[in-house]
Order: C-alpha cells, then sequence, then structure tokens
DNA sequence: CAGATAGTGTCTGGCTTCAGTCCATTCCGC
DNA sequence: GCGGAATGGACTGAAGCCAGACACTATCTG
C-alpha cells in the first residue's frame, strides 16, 4: 500500500465503499448514537431506502445483516416494521491496535476538525431563536447525561452533541456533527469512567446548554471549545 | 416531490448519485475552482480512479464526457495525459429561476456551514508552523486575487479561499472548505463585480493573510467571519 | 365479518460498475 | 536506433445495484 503523497481536496473520493456496507453501517451508527433508541421502529423501508439513496433490495440486505447479529427485529402486518433490539451499551472497548493505527493523524484530524465544528454548532444555536419544544428537547439531553448510568453515558452524551448539531438549524452543520462523533464514539467509548471526568465533562456540558438557552453566543462557543478541547486532550492522553 | 419532514442527520444518503455523474462533476468542479488550471495535466488514469475510488472504465467515461464538452484533451505516450484546454470563465451567469430554487434553504444552509468552516479554517491555519512554501504559496494566492482581471477574479478567489483551506492543517477542513466552495461558486460568479466590493473584499483578503502569516490567531478567525459575512450579506441582497 | 391500510417479503430483467488484461503511442536513456 | 517506461485506449466476464411488480401479514374501521 504504497501510494504517492495524497493528493488534495480536488481529487477526493467519489464514494466510500460499496453500497451494502456503507448502508450496513449507517443503521449501526444510528444504533450505536442512540439516534433510534432500543424498541424504537425504523422508518419503513421504502423511506428509508429513499432517505438513504439506496434501493430496497440494498436497504433490506443491509437489515437482513443487522438481524443476524441480533441488532434488530423485523415484524410485519400494520404495526409491523424493523424494531431496534439491544442499543450497543456493553460494548468491547477499543483493541490498542486500532487505536494506535487511528491515532496517526486520523485521529487528530478528526479533532482538529471537532475542535471548528461543534463550537460553531454550539454559536448558531445560541443565535437562534428556539422554540419551547426544542429548548425542553435540550433540557432533556442534557438531563439523560447527568442522569445517565456509567453503562449508557457514551451514548446519552452522543445525543447531547447531535441535539446540539440539530438546533444550530443547518443540516450540513448538523450532518458534520453527526460525522464528528461517529468518527470519535468507539475512542471516546474507551475513556474510563472516573468520576473527576465526568463532573468537569457534565459542568461544561450545563455551561454549553445554559448558554445556548440564553442566546448567549460568545459563552456558547467558549464553553463548547473548553469542552472539546478537554475532552480530547483526555482523549490524546489515554491513547499514548 | 411531495416529501414528508426530512429525516435527521441519522439517515441522510449513503450516496449521492451514479458513480459516473459524480465522477464528471469532480473533475468539472476541480476545473473551474482553479484547483487544476488551464493547460495542467491532470493525474494519470489510474491513479487519479484510485483517487476517486471508481474504476477506471468509469473515469475513461466521464474523461470522455469532458472531451466531448471541449474542456479537455488527453494526449498519449510517455509525455501524454489529460489536460485543460479552458477553465471556465466566460461562464454564463447564473439564472434566477436557479437562484430562486436555491435560495429557499439551500443558500440559508450553505451560507451557515461557510461561516463555521471558513473562519475555522483560518484560525488552525493562523496556528500553525507554516513552512517557507507554504507562506510563500499564500502570498501568492493573495497576489492573485489582487492582480486578477475582472474575469478571472473568481477563480482566483476560490484558490486563496481553497489554499488557506489545506493549510489548515486538516484535511477534514479542507475538504468541508471545497465542498462550501462548490456550493456557492455559481451564486459567487453571479455578484456584480463593482469596484467597491471588490476593494472591500480584499482589503479583507489581505487582513486574513497577515494574520494567518504573523499566527495571529484570534485576528485570523475575526477577519475571516467579517468576510464571509459580507458576502453572504451581499449574496443575499443580489439575490432577493 | 369485510375491506382498507400499512407494513414486510420475494422475484425478475436490465443497467452500472468493477477488476483484470492486453494493445497503441510517445518519449527517454543508452 | 532500440528497448524500456509511462501513458491513454479497448475489451470482457462477473458482480453489484436498481426500479418495479406482486405476494403476504397484521391491524384498524366500518
Amino acid at each position: 500500500m504504497l501510494l504517492g503523497r495524497p493528493p488534495g481536496a480536488a481529487f477526493r473520493p467519489v464514494k466510500n465503499g460499496n453500497a451494502f456496507e456503507q448502508t450496513v453501517e449507517r443503521l449501526m451508527q444510528a444504533v450505536k448514537l442512540g439516534m433510534v433508541s432500543q424498541g424504537e421502529r425504523l422508518p419503513p423501508e421504502r423511506e428509508l431506502a429513499e432517505f438513504l439513496n439506496v434501493s430496497r433490495v440494498t436497504l433490506r440486505e443491509a437489515i437482513k445483516a443487522l438481524q443476524d447479529a441480533g441488532f434488530v427485529e423485523s415484524r410485519r402486518g400494520r404495526l409491523g416494521g424493523t424494531f431496534v433490539l439491544y442499543d450497543t451499551c456493553n460494548r468491547q472497548t477499543v483493541d490498542p491496535k486500532l487505536a494506535a493505527k487511528i491515532m496517526g493523524s486520523e485521529l487528530h484530524d478528526a479533532l482538529a476538525f471537532r475542535s471548528i465544528v461543534e463550537p460553531g454548532a454550539a454559536e448558531l444555536a445560541a443565535n437562534r431563536d428556539l422554540s419551547t419544544d426544542e429548548r425542553a428537547m435540550l433540557a432533556a439531553r442534557l438531563h439523560e447525561v447527568d442522569q445517565a448510568s456509567p453503562d449508557r453515558r457514551r451514548i446519552a452524551d452522543s445525543r447531547l452533541h447531535l441535539a446540539i448539531g440539530e438546533l444550530s438549524g443547518s443540516s450540513s452543520i448538523a450532518t458534520a456533527v453527526a460525522e464528528v462523533q461517529v468518527r470519535l464514539d468507539e475512542l471516546l467509548a474507551a475513556i474510563p469512567v472516573l468520576s473527576r471526568n465526568i463532573e468537569h465533562s457534565d459542568s461544561q456540558h450545563r455551561a454549553v446548554v445554559t448558554a445556548i438557552l440564553n442566546g448567549d453566543v460568545r459563552r456558547a462557543r467558549h464553553a463548547m471549545e473548553s469542552h472539546v478541547a478537554g475532552t480530547g486532550a483526555l482523549l490524546k492522553g489515554f491513547l499514548t
């Protein structure tokens, strides 16, 4: 695998892999990041296929794979659909080999990207006029993290960050936040759950959410900057 | 085209279209944004196909399409390759219908994304230890914009922004900047070339580049923020 | 009980895309 | 000049993916 210098953004890949694998991965992510939770139903196949821009056959093959792996279950009939059985807590922690592989610039890049995207999302969210529902949803996500048992903490954290992405009001930003979460998820799950770290992280979460709810743009950005810098440093420290 | 509510980032498309069209578009972009300029040669087909993650057949079909359209020319032999004939200055300006269509949230989203990504890129670039070559390259890009004739201005502007993206040191950020440029390119090309606007934009470009070269992180971000806010407002004003 | 409805499950024919192989052309170094 | 190297050009068989039609099942509504 001896490639020459990598090309710039001009000739980056047009696609990432085959449709089937991509679809499986996307669905797994939706479960692992808590975008759909245990017991919930996925959209009907026809809709989902359209969303993912994939044929129904391909989508069904992907779902079949998840069924075989025991993650989802499909039922027919009017109230049928595909339901999430286990959202993957109790995941095995990342193996050091993988971590080392990823370390080589992948991690650095992901963290840099995050340090731009997430504070931006917080800023945009703080700058918007949030509806009552949106405010309630954000508060609920924060509360989930606060109350989460250790094995559900990671997923609750994801959901909070994802929510802030959505509240930015820009679907591109929301997508970017989701992408960041996916890239870092496994590594973040490997950080040992020390109460010291958790308290710190929780207080930063609170600061971010409070600033957003108060429409304090500068503080929202700044709080999120500290937060991602903090967990970034933790990650780098833990993986070296 | 009556879709229900759009799904969140969870079920965003796995791919955007067929490989052939995507490839054509990617190559066109590389030309239109000045990533490869007039007279320059594309990488050899075998490499390029690997970069784009597309089979050589597909790539060749795409190149064939560009040949038929008269944008590139291929020559065989040891010093052969595929050469760019015309980088598309003298493009027709955007038709108002398209603009109106795009206006509906697409423009808003693109500008929001840009307002996060480009200042972030400037900040990261300012924060890096740039090599002599990199510093020279950045200065050269700035000079190109300054000196550009009206019909080459858009392309020079793109190249400057793209360069800052690359200098961020994060390939994800570089990609995001490229994506933003692609999304806004046609619209930006439609802004009338008033010397008032140009001077203002130029002085902002200078401020950004100076701050980056001086390693002044805060000023770099701030200057870029003003710049994108400015052209954003100009765009919205012009298209309504 | 008899549709109507909203889902999953199955099949088919055809287009797209792929990896691999070999050919043709041009230039370089000896 | 002559052989090697670097490129574009052409072909093939297999695999992937698609749109669409049809079948099945469970629930709701009258």
